[in-house]
DNA sequence: CTGAAAGCGCTAACAT
DNA sequence: ATGTTAGCGCTTTCAG
């Protein structure tokens, strides 16, 4: 089969040449753009064939479009993650477009690398889950090329958002514990780094909506606010000292589902059980539904926002200006990691 | 930050005229090729630095390197290519390429579009998860780009592979279930496509390991291949018929970890426990080792895998032409989802 | 050690 | 409807 043997030095003037027609005709023809006949369509689309023709996507590149699309991902080892992909990647894949991914390393979380990376690839648009670039270098950046930002909740002029609504999903995993009767709720999320009040960052927001949300509970004495390195690991030790030490909650909210995973561990290595302590996460990751971890957890749809994301942006591509930002509303899935307290 | 700066239209022309030095020279300083004088250096280095000068890809492309690595890779959703990913990551981050990685869609599981896409862009080495594509196609491909496959088996001529000995895996997994004293083991496996025999794709080894044991135990007349599609859901259902159809087996050995969390999930939902069938997964997702989860499986070590598979990239884009196969030795890592037969 | 000049493969005017 | 031509920004001989 012609087409899936690897590309040649196969130009287009080669395929012009067997096609008997000039390289102009051939980029229309592979483009279709319009002012082709159907003829010739014909002619150039079996000489593209036979001869195995790929387009020389650098070239493309230097003067018009590279038909690719940029994805930035902090972190693809929390399965949230790869959940927007899927979205992202199903949206896509009906449009010419071929999405590549660039995944911050470690090093540089904030994200500016793996954009900049993308920008420099000539990517024809961006999506980026980027919740600590500034919203300057962003506007800048949007001046430049499409970009849509998951997860951020700033009012852009220059690109789109697709977010969900934190505080409402705060709300509910709050309440919830509350109504269950809950009092000694504490809340486990990252560095204060990512918590920057009013940065609109959702672990931010997570973190001013629990505090709201005891003290509109008159439970002011009993905010907690204890903080974790990224990753399942860190999260387990962190609530294991939590769980050992003095004045042990009957439930901790994590700032999403990895972390609630690393407290689920520490409660069981601590010879303790669902019923002596509460775990609530947030994202709903797949694994939450698995019978043994049964974690109540708020519902966003991952799959939901990447498809957004990817249509908003295949609309600014087209043309669009005007800024849009969706917000996605959250659901809790209650499942038997939160019981009434001890 | 000049560097924070998004790239506007600044050219190696702007960044010449500002040091007042040619083009050449500024190309060479980028690319720290030899022949140059501290001073020149120097002057170049600043004039980059103060006009946000950044390279433009496509442009480089056209002649000589990307400076892009690109990686293939078949399901995100299944936590143990993030692993693999995480090594690839922190292998090439020390180095002067950016990695990218290309899903492969859905629709084209085998990954020929993705990888098509990757070399598309002019990419300077590939890695890629492609169990499925042709030895034959693969040649080809590396003939032109360097080029390292993860996870086969296969005698290349012109390309690295690095690999578990999923045989190796396989029998540990096996003799531990049959020490245990199982004499019912089914074995639970992706669609028989992608388990063609002598293929060398992993789960087809796995599967004809699992006969291989089976037979040499005396258990031939126990032998139970259950097909099931990709995926947690998929291997629910599927499993959810062997459970409450006729001769439950005692225990279960699933091609790898995502299918065996379905299995357990099967079991508790037919109102069964691991102390009525076992179940042994392959890959040792972070996951497995959740107190809810506890999942017996072979550790295979994503992060060396894809760390491996970097340096040897690095090592073809130097020069090095001799093929190499990488065999990484698997290890059984026992938990409570197995135990002996009711 | 440095600069001038020739393209790489393609697209986008502009002709015809 | 089709062909001609001028670059896009860079690397790479080849001179100086």
């Amino acid at each position: 089969m012609a087409s899936r043997t690897p590309a040649g030095p196969v130009t287009m003037e080669d395929v012009a040449r067997e096609a008997g027609v000039s390289r102009a005709a051939v980029s229309k023809v592979i483009r279709d753009a319009h002012g082709v006949s159907a003829a010739m369509r014909e002619r150039v689309t079996t000489a593209i064939a036979t001869l195995g023709y790929r387009p020389n996507v650098s070239a493309r590149g230097m003067r018009g479009a590279t038909y690719t699309l940029g994805i930035e991902i902090p972190e693809l080892a929390n399965p949230f993650f790869p959940r927007l992909l899927a979205g992202v990647t199903a949206a896509v894949s009906a449009s010419p477009y071929q999405l590549i991914v660039a995944p911050a390393d470690p090093a540089n979380v904030e994200g500016y690398r793996a954009i900049q990376a993308l920008v420099d690839r000539q990517v024809d648009g961006v999506i980026a889950v980027s919740p600590l670039v500034e919203p300057a270098w962003l506007e800048a950046l949007a001046a430049t090329v499409p970009v849509v930002m998951l997860g951020r909740h700033d009012r852009a002029s220059g690109y789109d958002t697709v977010a969900n609504d934190d505080e409402a999903g705060t709300r509910q995993a709050m309440r919830h514990l509350i109504d269950l009767g809950h009092r000694d709720i504490a809340h486990l999320t990252c560095e204060e780094t990512k918590t920057v009040p009013g940065s609109g960052v959702p672990q931010a927001i997570r973190l001013e909506t629990y505090r709201e949300v005891m003290r509109e509970s008159g439970l002011d004495a009993h905010i907690r606010v204890v903080r974790t390195p990224t990753g399942e690991a860190g999260a387990c030790r962190t609530a294991t000292r939590l769980l050992t030490g003095p004045e042990r909650p009957t439930a901790i909210f994590a700032s999403h589902d990895e972390p609630a995973l690393g407290v689920q561990r520490a409660i069981a290595e601590a010879g303790l059980t669902p019923m002596d302590v509460s775990v609530v996460g947030y994202d709903d990751i797949e694994i939450a539904r698995h019978p043994g971890v049964s974690l109540t957890t708020v519902n966003q749809d991952g799959e939901r926002i990447g498809r957004l994301a990817a249509e908003l942006l295949l609309e600014r591509i087209a043309g669009r200006t005007e800024p849009r930002q969706e917000i996605v509303r959250p659901e809790l899935v209650v499942r038997s990691s939160t019981r009434p307290p001890p």
